[in-house]
RNA sequence: CGGGCUGUGGCUCAGCUUGGUAGAGCGCUGCGUUCGGGACGCAGAGGCCGUGGGUUCAAAUCCCACCAGCCCGACCA
């Protein structure tokens, strides 16, 4: 059967990521290696997911603010373990001026201090908290910022991991180390339930062990999604900083007793790559599939305009049938409809609509109009299959479809990620579970192990480089089950999940 | 930053081994036939063959240097 994506997921699934992706017209390559042009449809999504997770953290107490770009080369030096985990990926400026020489610019006027384009804005964010906080009053400050950052990659791929993201990164500061843990924790769940409902991924929710820990944290927290290839990827994540930032920028408060402390600090963030983790997590050989709550239109009507004489019939009444839909609602939010009127084949249109995921494809034509009825298409369904409700029943029944839709999206990631998580037990298993039984087409195999870990790092890297597979959180039940780490023998204080990752 | 490969119309690539007038498919433009399903015919536009140097009567083709990109490693949201 011909697939409108080649290769398909199991022939090449990065290839298929990235073709994915192009037929989507949803982000290309730019001129600048790293760095990527998001395009309107792609854009579109994350318009979305800003709104959406911007009304989650306003309903959470937080608001926004900006921060700037450039970072002192001095402040980035003040958190030793902050300095070694970015110091390696930083864009620095040292130069303000250019200036023609020989029919090239040349930089000048170099900088007194190079500044780095942040890689993230602890250090900025924590030197202005130390002004604004004088004393257990003014606490918490329930900061986030919408920003882009730049982190040097050596191998981008398009919405993965770029030398340059958007993203939101929320820095709170709080009175009491309970306080912040709590605001660790919250936002924590914010995430898993933006993941869940909003983008239909369920998620593992835990904290990264030492080696996968945000530079400076004391603990970091995750959510971890499996995609199609049955790898993990980290998409979120909300770290308790402690006192550790504080004490670098001298965010220091008096406290109610009349005495100075530090303040408890905590950072949460997502990026674009919630973007990659949709397209694998959700997208077929057909194309993207995009979850109704986010797809920047859920519903595209296709007028069938083969015949002149019908022509005029055929547009008014999808005009007059999107305004219909457009004022009903679904999530809460009416729904987003658009005409593709162009004089295009119908064939042509139709797919073109399937590759770039919109959920409802509603064909309109002379046939149609006659018997009242509109063809419907679901994008979670095959490219063939249509429905020929009613006109004013589908207006009635659509934002119910959508949830259905989004609903039944959810529901098959979490079938698939079940399908692919494993209880193992022994070294053996564990080995099996992910070596690539194909060797010549290894991309597509194993998926979340919940194994026994004795805690060590030594452990850790010892799987690491063997397998490639990482703990990639430790999830935190109430009632933790006990047993022996089945690569050293040591006894293990509980499950963690490991998989390899992108 | 190591190891391998590739730079030729907008895109994907052939041509290079054996030097001799720049090619194909897709896309694009126009006209026509189609069109409730990723259509077809005809006509057309579009290229200092990555950059610089060398060899030669003659270089996309051979040689040298540089630049850029891709893949595989190390690193990472």
């Amino acid at each position: 059967m011909q697939t409108a994506i080649t290769p398909t997921r199991a022939d090449n699934f990065p290839e298929w990521y990235q073709q994915v992706i192009k037929a989507a017209d949803l982000a290309e390559n730019s001129d600048v290696r790293g760095c990527m042009i998001i395009k309107p449809w792609g854009w579109g999504i994350w318009e979305n997911v800003q709104r959406q997770l911007d009304a989650m953290f306003k309903a959470t107490g937080h608001v926004n603010a900006y921060f700037p770009l450039f970072i002192p080369l001095s402040f980035l030096e003040k958190e030793a373990e902050h300095v070694e985990g970015f110091a390696k990926e930083c864009a620095v400026v040292t130069h303000h001026r250019l200036e023609a020489k020989d029919g090239k610019l040349v930089p000048a006027g170099e900088l007194n201090e190079p500044l780095v384009v942040r890689p993230t804005s602890e250090t900025i964010i924590g030197a202005a908290y130390a002004r604004w906080v004088q004393s257990y009053r003014d606490l918490p400050v329930l900061i986030n910022q919408w920003a882009n950052v730049v982190r040097w990659e050596m191998r981008p791929r398009l919405f993965l991991r770029t030398a340059e993201f958007l993203w939101q990164e929320g820095h709170t500061a709080h009175e009491t180390m309970e306080e912040a843990l709590v605001e660790t924790e919250k936002m924590l769940g914010v995430y898993e339930k933006f993941a869940r409902e909003h983008l239909a991924l369920p998620v593992f929710t835990g904290e990264k062990s030492e080696s996968e820990r945000f530079p400076g944290a004391v603990s970091t927290l995750c959510i971890e999604a499996m995609v199609q290839d049955r790898k993990a990827i980290q998409a979120g994540t909300s770290h308790f900083l402690g006192q550790n930032f504080s004490r670098a920028s001298g965010i220091e408060f008096a406290t109610r007793d009349g005495g100075k402390e530090f303040a408890w600090t905590t950072s949460w963030g997502v990026s674009t790559r919630l973007i990659g983790t949709l397209i694998m997590a959700h997208s077929d050989d057909d194309g993207l599939v995009l979850p109704p709550r986010v797809a920047p239109s859920q519903i595209v009507i296709l007028p069938v305009l083969a015949k002149e004489e019908s022509r005029a019939a055929v547009l008014q009444a999808a005009g007059e049938l999107a305004a219909a839909l457009r004022v009903q609602s679904a999530f809460g939010e009416p729904i987003r409809v658009e005409i593709d009127r162009r004089d295009a084949g119908g064939g042509v249109k139709n797919w073109e609509w399937i590759k770039k995921g919109v959920p409802l494809r509603v064909e309109i034509g002379p046939r149609d109009l006659e018997k009242g009825v509109v063809a419907v298409s679901r994008r979670d369904r095959g490219p063939k299959e249509k429905e020929f409700p009613a006109s004013g029943d589908f207006v009635a029944t659509a934002g119910a479809l959508l949830e259905a839709i989004q609903a039944g999206l959810l529901e098959r990631a979490t079938a698939f990620r079940d399908e692919h998580t494993r209880v193992i037990e022994t070294g053996e298993e564990f080995r099996a579970f992910f070596t690539p039984k194909n060797a010549a087409q290894p991309e597509i195999h194993g998926g979340f192990a919940l194994a026994h870990w004795d805690g060590t790092a030594e452990t850790e890297e010892m799987i690491k480089e063997e397998l490639k597979v990482t703990i990639r959180c430790i999830p935190r039940d109430a009632n933790p089950e006990p047993g022996v780490c089945p690569f050293s023998g040591r006894p293990s204080a509980r499950r963690v999940v490991f998989a390899k990752s992108y």
